[in-house]
DNA sequence: CTACTATACCTAAGTGAACTAGGTATAGCA
DNA sequence: TGCTATACCTAGTTCACTTAGGTATAGTAG
């Protein structure tokens, strides 16, 4: 069902944030939401590679073929400087949303 | 757009907790949204509307027509005990994932 | 040598929530 | 008389995510 696991919408933040750190690889990418979120979230290959195509296609990112430290090929993703402008404004849409929603959810009762 | 406005699946835990004061209809809970997150999420009613539809087809929701403070018919909408309980839960979710979310795009870089 | 797991990539089909963009009707006010 | 706010609604569209597969290789357990 969809948006059982991730509220739809927010894994582009994610994406951008882990590339923020350097160039990565898909696999990697998620490896990096699963650890850092102590697996609260878990996205799904079929949700990550498609939105890594999305973001790319928007100019948020570049890819190159590489090996990795194992000696596998991968594909590489590094934020644009585009990417990297998107990343701090949807941060900021992250931020005010996550603040007024929990503070809805606060407020007296229930 | 989708996802321009509402990250998807976080209207649901917005209206349950809206009626957890009690009942009201739904432009009421439009409006109760709008003004405890001071405009940052501004529900449209096609989303609104259907998303009260959901919940009730859901057995989270009872429906009753009533009259406004004002004179005007509206439909009162009113939480069930297993829309309470489900209350408990989509808070819980929402706070879990919230946190995951800040402290992955809290680390260091960008 | 054989399985199995983890790594690393991918896509097609389906679902479904939200957005867009309309519609109806009434109360109150200028 | 017209405008705004209130109060309800839905049809059509979009598109992110889920489900459910697929390929291929490195490393390890047996």
């Amino acid at each position: 069902m969809a948006g059982s696991d991730l509220y739809v919408g927010t894994l582009d933040v994610l994406i951008l944030k882990a590339l923020s750190w350097g160039p990565m690889h898909g696999y990697g990418v998620g490896r990096w939401i699963r650890q850092t979120t102590e697996d609260v979230l878990a996205v799904q290959e079929g949700a990550l590679y498609p939105a890594l195509h999305r973001l790319q296609r928007r100019g948020w990112l570049d890819d190159e073929w590489g090996v990795t430290e194992t000696g596998r090929e991968a594909k590489y993703y590094r934020l644009t400087p585009v990417g990297r402008r998107q990343l701090r404004s949807e941060v900021e849409r992250w931020r005010a949303y996550a603040r007024a929603v929990s503070t809805a959810l606060d407020a007296a009762p229930a």
